[in-house]
Parts: C-alpha cells; structure tokens; sequence
DNA sequence: CAAGATTGACAAATCAATCTTG
DNA sequence: CAAGATTGATTTGTCAATCTTG
C-alpha cells in the first residue's frame, strides 16, 4: 500500500521539518503547544485526584461544592449546569448518579414546577467536606506553589482574557 | 426528606458567603477559577472547530498532524500515543478508527514485529492538509491574537512550569 | 517474560428527541 | 408554545485483561 509520501514529498520536503512554522512563530508555536498540554493534563491530574481520594469526577466535585456553598444547600438545575461548566443534559446525568449515591436529592419548586431544585444531603455535605481539603491541597501542589505570586496572577488574567473571547464566540 | 443545613447551618452559616476563601486568597482563587474555566471550555472550543470544519477530534487531529510532520508518515503507535497526549490504548482506538476511515494504516515494524507503525494515507495527508489552516485561523483567533505577544510568552512559561510539575508527579 | 499493542467491558459526555409546566 | 429538564442512543475515553513478539 502507498502512503502520501513517496510521491508527494520529495525535494519538497527538505526545509520544512518543521511545518508549522508556516502558522505561527517559533515563539507562538511554543506557548500554544505548553497551553495545548496544560489543557489536556491539568484536567486528568485533577480528575485522578479526586477519583482517588474522593471517588468523584471534576462535574461531580463542582455541583456538590457548589450547593454546599449556598445556605439552604439547593440550586436549579439550570443554574447548577452554569456553576458547574457542564451542559444541561449533562448535568441531569450527574444528579442521577449523585441522586444514587445519596449525596442529593431532587425536589420541583414548589413555586414554579417548571425548575428542579437539586439539594444536598446531609451524607453529601460529609463528602464534599471532606473532599475539599485535599481538593485544595493539590491545586497547591500542581499549580498555586509552582508558580510565584505574580506568575499566577498573570495566568489568571490571560485566561480571563481567552475566556471572554471564548464566551463571545459561543454567543455567551 | 431533610437536607443537611436545616441543622447543620445556622449561626455558623453567617460569615461563609465564601467559604473557599478559607483555602485560597481571593487573588489566587480568581485566578485557579480562571484557569479551570479555561481548561474546561479551550478544548471545548478546538474540539467543536475541528469537528464542525473538518470531522476529526482533538487526538484524530494531533495524530494525522504528526505523521503529517514525518518525511514517511509513518511512527510507531507507542510513539504517536506520547505526541497526542493519549494512552497507548486510547490510541489505539483512535488508529481503528481512522484506519476506517482510510486516513491511515497499520504495518508491523518489518524489523521488529512487536512494534506497530501507523502510517499516513494519501487521503489522510489531504485531510490533514485541509484541516490545519483552519485548525491555526481558529487558534489564532482564541487565544494568539487575543492575548499582547508577552502575555503569550508568560502564559507559555507558566504552562511549562506547571507541566513539569505534572509529569514529575505522574513519575514521568 | 517484558515491552508493545490490541481488545472488550465499562464509565462518562454529547446530541437529538421528548416530556412537562406555566 | 417556550423554557426547563429528562431520557436514550451514540460516541469517546479509561481500565483491566489478553495477546504477540523477540
């Protein structure tokens, strides 16, 4: 079988070991591939984190620590999906699974049924309390002591910035 | 059915409008939100580029992108696995279906049958060829010519560092 | 038997319907 | 009928078990 290489490339090919040079500087092309890597591991690292040591998922951590953060403990579904950085739909899925488990529990509001609150229990305010400690231990530990003071604040601001740009686009 | 913050919040629930405050300083913790919106919604956001503009994911277009980049288009799977941030297995599934899809193909390695290469089709090489640009335009457009070329450079150097304390804690 | 690779079972996330309520 | 929410099908990724080669 033929490849795309044996015809294709050929005096063609000498300069460019490296193609990308093409799309953006040697600089650029650098910064974005550290970014591309970040975005792809920092996400495990925290996953693998809390899978371990707390046997939740990223979503799963997020809506618990957001509900346990309000006073009565609940929040539409609506709302939870934003807090959360997670669909709808998906979001549905995780309240099931948590429902399960016995860290929430669902409940239409009373005043419009049209929303579903999802509420904490009392087992799920254990979990995320216990959770969170080493939650932030390992944010400590990967990022906020790996960098100085002034490193993470810039860091904060370029994805602040990327963000809204990102939010833009998506219509947001 | 009770929640957990009829009893346990009362008094204590006053002060805590913002209980992580008690883990972060305000500063670092605006800056670890943005930074998990920022891994959360980047891929996101490539993932959705690549998809609608050229029917690949992230790892499918990683994969063809490096072989691509070789003058015979060919590497070994355990290779290629490391360039696209993907397990071996991960990879694997990712290769099936591209094969499918007649991007590429799969040889043993004549000299020594326990390796694997996964090489670049013609088809695949168009593909890929086709996708790049776009892939570039919309990188550009999200974070490259959005953030001033220092904010670049600083974010890429905060990536690195961050990364490298990853991969040592991973044991790599 | 160790390293590379594949496979199948399972878990998680996305998408397109569908259902419900006001 | 529009907004909120759920559901099921599909896809994608992960994990553990297995297979293959030198």
């Amino acid at each position: 079988m033929p490849n795309a290489f044996s015809e294709m490339r050929g005096p063609a090919a000498k300069g460019d070991s490296n193609e990308l040079v093409k799309w953006l500087s040697p600089e650029q092309e650098a910064s974005w591939q550290a970014l591309i890597r970040l975005t792809t591991w920092l996400p495990r690292s925290i996953d693998q984190q809390l899978q371990r040591d707390s046997n939740l998922s990223m979503v799963e951590f997020r809506a618990l620590a957001v509900l346990s953060h309000r006073q009565d403990g609940k929040m539409r579904m609506s709302s939870l999906a934003q807090m959360t950085n997670a669909s709808l739909s998906h979001l549905s899925h995780v309240v099931t699974r948590l429902e399960k488990r016995g860290l929430v529990y669902r409940q239409p509001d009373p005043v419009d049924g049209r929303f579903t609150n999802a509420i904490l229990t009392t087992d799920g305010f254990h979990e995320i309390e216990k959770a969170v400690p080493m939650y932030f231990a390992h944010a400590r530990s990967i990022v906020i002591d790996v960098l100085t003071r002034e490193q993470l604040r810039l860091l904060g601001r370029a994805a602040e910035r990327v963000m809204r740009r990102i939010d833009t686009l998506a219509g947001r």
